[in-house]
DNA sequence: CTTCTGACA
DNA sequence: TGTCAGTA
């Protein structure tokens, strides 16, 4: 299934960087960059979903291809911009 | 766990 | 500019 057992999906930063393969101190400086926002439990802590680890892996690849935080904020706008444009063109074929 | 600061290439 | 280490 989607992950082992009852706490499906939901990682610390230590965790997150540790998959993806980075610092913790990456990881909130791209949130600060407005690449991604993780939920925040009560106390502060961030909590990292698969779609974040998602969003995190492709930072990383377009890190490695040249762009720096500046582009890297451009394309993932684009492609959130491009995603919800082609469902709503999916809507429309659908009715 | 968080934030901030500074050094390095 | 992005990364990393150390700190409070």
């Amino acid at each position: 299934m989607a992950g082992r057992r009852a706490a499906v999906g939901v990682y610390a930063i230590s965790v997150a960087a540790q998959i993806v393969g980075t610092g913790q101190q990456n990881i909130r400086l791209y949130e600060r960059r407005g690449l991604l926002t993780p939920v925040r439990t009560s106390g502060g802590t961030r909590q990292y979903s698969e779609a974040d680890l998602v969003v995190l892996r492709r930072i990383a690849e377009l890190l490695e291809e040249g762009l720096n935080l500046a582009g890297v904020a451009r394309v993932l706008d684009l492609e959130a911009d491009n995603d919800r444009l082609r469902a709503e063109l999916q809507r429309s074929r659908a009715r």
